[in-house]
DNA sequence: ACCCGTTTCGAGAAGCTTCCCGATAGTTTT
DNA sequence: AAAACTATCGGGAAGCTTCTCGAAACGGGT
């Protein structure tokens, strides 16, 4: 191989540095095999290794094959973190959602992981678990662990945005979806909830309700507020009267559904349909009526929406508003990767549709 | 390929070297503020400042103080990577779950996440998506991670454990978890599968069911092999001949599930019961009964195992073992903690219960 | 022989921390 | 007043990698 020592030349005369025996006698026993094992054993410089190892040119056949023999054979696997520390990127995406209870944040979570790991990236995820200071906290850390980026769907009850803010100023890419963040100016990937709350309340009408009331979702969050939009404007548009007693929000716990479900029934003039912000909460609905006895769809119209699974199983099935859940992930996290490539806002609607089922097709009345 | 310009001196007078201006006048724009920024500003060593970060003691109280507040207001976030590099340690455990569609390893990954997190660790979560490649994929990319340690249920088709091996072998903790890995010597927490697996069918006998089959799950699971025998023991135990016919398996998999099914019911002889090895797959038989127009229980009595929310809401509401799947989560974190302690090989075994509802009660017959 | 270009490789710094060890002061003891 | 401590602090290495700069060797041309 080539010499090992070399001179020094600040302003001329060169000294030589005597790159004297380092003790290399034994392994040095290491808990993980590294570039300088290779080179040791080799009896050439780290330099070589990585250079042979990235694949660069400048670098003989003959050692290149030696070098990726002997990685090969010790399993050499590249230290992430000493890359990570040197290149500044980790190759971790953050995803931060509220819950994992339900069927939408797995589901959206496989949808995603699957685009990120192809990209390369794995996945650290958090829940807030619908509390503020536990979303804080877990931006802090995220940041602090040095995300790539951040895939986010915030609380029901998050009100200030500094912290996003933080992540905005430090420049790591950040993608809300479902939840957003309206007053923040983000990229984003949402469904058209409007629409399909639009869709699902007419579809109430066309099926002969009248007396149609919603329950509602947090008013903080924008999800809730177009679906409430959607529900007002269905009632505007058939020239049906607008009841704000009809109106009751809840704050997205089973406990609290139940409570305001029973708050409608009991109405000295209930409701002939429900329209419920989202399926767990119908389902909420559903069981407290089949349990007081009311006929489900001819005493009580129910739509839901998200299409969770169970809303096909249940019985009466549940009529739903369906949103590519799966979809919503894949595209959030190309908006990211995109993101990560060059900045630029960008929000994405994907389509909603009605899915009509049992709990509210009682044909014409 | 080459670097661009550089001084000769072969016996001195340099030739030029055109290092262009490397603008160090102002901060140097970092990305992260570090502890030499703390340092320099207070014109102090970072040795010291990182003795009053870390709490040492050696340092006046007058220059802890003044490190403190400098480091507050830049607000200063140590760097988790560097850290890692030098201890050995990223803090970060790994979860390893097939699959994350149905209600078990969500609720798993909360019950194990609330304890990690409280022990100061991050969670990195990997699905192998019920396939043995990914699974060895995964692990592989865990470990290059350096994840302090792993848990990990493992896939229905997983039978070489090769992969894991390598996990023991570099000493990495490892706590399997309800698909665990018998031929491993490893710590794991694990249900009464048998003791809830013999309930559930000793409960069909006492309710007059003589014909009682089994949709097994894959023979390669510890899970399904001990809720089988707990099926045969059951039988046994009442004097009921064991018919093979009655035994079907099937890869947990709903469309399977179905196959699996319809072949049971389209027997010369059908069963009047079926034990199923989980809810979804239990679930799945309920529909086509109810398809068929059998009659739950009159004419078929279903039990399933995991008590999946589902279970209590689908009609007839499901008769099913009930395990603690919260509690499973959290056990085996703590034990994963305690292995990271100090090694010691442990199993625990968490206590099954069983919910008897109607989709088996149909009173002595 | 000498010079030059080309090919192949080595040294070292940077990225950010922590920790060991040694070095200054200042303070107390004989 | 000299010696012995103590209280504080700084220097530098280690942890692992990549990349830049420049050096060594070799071949060819004159």
């Amino acid at each position: 191989m080539r010499g090992k020592q070399r001179y020094y030349c600040k302003s001329c005369d060169f000294h030589f540095t005597i790159t004297e025996a380092s003790t290399p006698t034994e392994t040095r026993r290491h808990h993980e095999v590294t570039i300088m094992d290779i080179a040791n054993q080799l009896g050439i410089s780290k330099s070589t290794v990585s250079r042979a190892l990235r694949g660069h040119a400048d670098i003989h056949e003959a050692t290149r094959k030696m070098i990726l023999d002997l990685a090969q054979q010790l399993d050499y696997q590249p230290n992430p973190l000493a890359n990570a520390l040197l290149k500044r990127r980790t190759n971790i995406v953050g995803i931060l959602v509220p819950e994992f209870r339900h069927y939408f944040f797995p589901t959206f979570i496989m949808g995603a992981q699957e685009v990120l790991s192809k990209a390369g990236y794995n996945v650290m995820i958090c829940q807030s678990d619908e509390s503020y200071e536990t979303e804080v906290a877990n931006v802090k850390a995220l940041l602090r662990s040095r995300v790539d980026g951040l895939l986010v769907s915030i609380t029901a009850k998050t009100e200030n945005f500094d912290h996003f803010r933080a992540v905005m100023q430090k420049e790591v890419p950040l993608v809300f979806f479902n939840r957003v963040c309206p007053e923040l100016d983000t990229p984003q990937v949402i469904i058209d909830d409007y629409s399909g709350a639009l869709q699902a309340v007419e579809h109430l009408i066309e099926q002969g309700y009248r007396r149609i009331a919603h329950l509602a979702g947090p008013v903080t969050l924008q999800v809730s507020r177009l679906r409430l939009q959607g529900y007002i404007d269905a009632l505007q548009k058939h020239q049906l009267p607008l009841d704000q007693d009809l109106i009751v929000y809840h704050d997205l716990t089973e406990e609290h559904a139940r409570i305001c479900t029973r708050q409608l029934l009991d109405m000295p003039q209930p409701p002939d349909a429900i329209f419920a912000v989202n399926d767990p909460c119908a389902i909420e609905i559903m069981l407290i009526a089949k349990q007081r006895g009311i006929k489900i769809p001819q005493d009580l119209g129910i739509v839901g929406f998200s299409n969770d699974p169970i809303s096909a199983i249940i019985e009466p099935s549940l009529t739903t508003v369906e949103q590519p859940v799966w979809k919503i992930g894949e595209e959030s996290a190309r908006l990211l990767l995109e993101q990560m490539e060059r900045p630029k806002v960008e929000k994405r609607m994907l389509a909603t549709r009605l899915i009509a089922r049992d709990s509210s097709l009682r044909g014409k009345s």
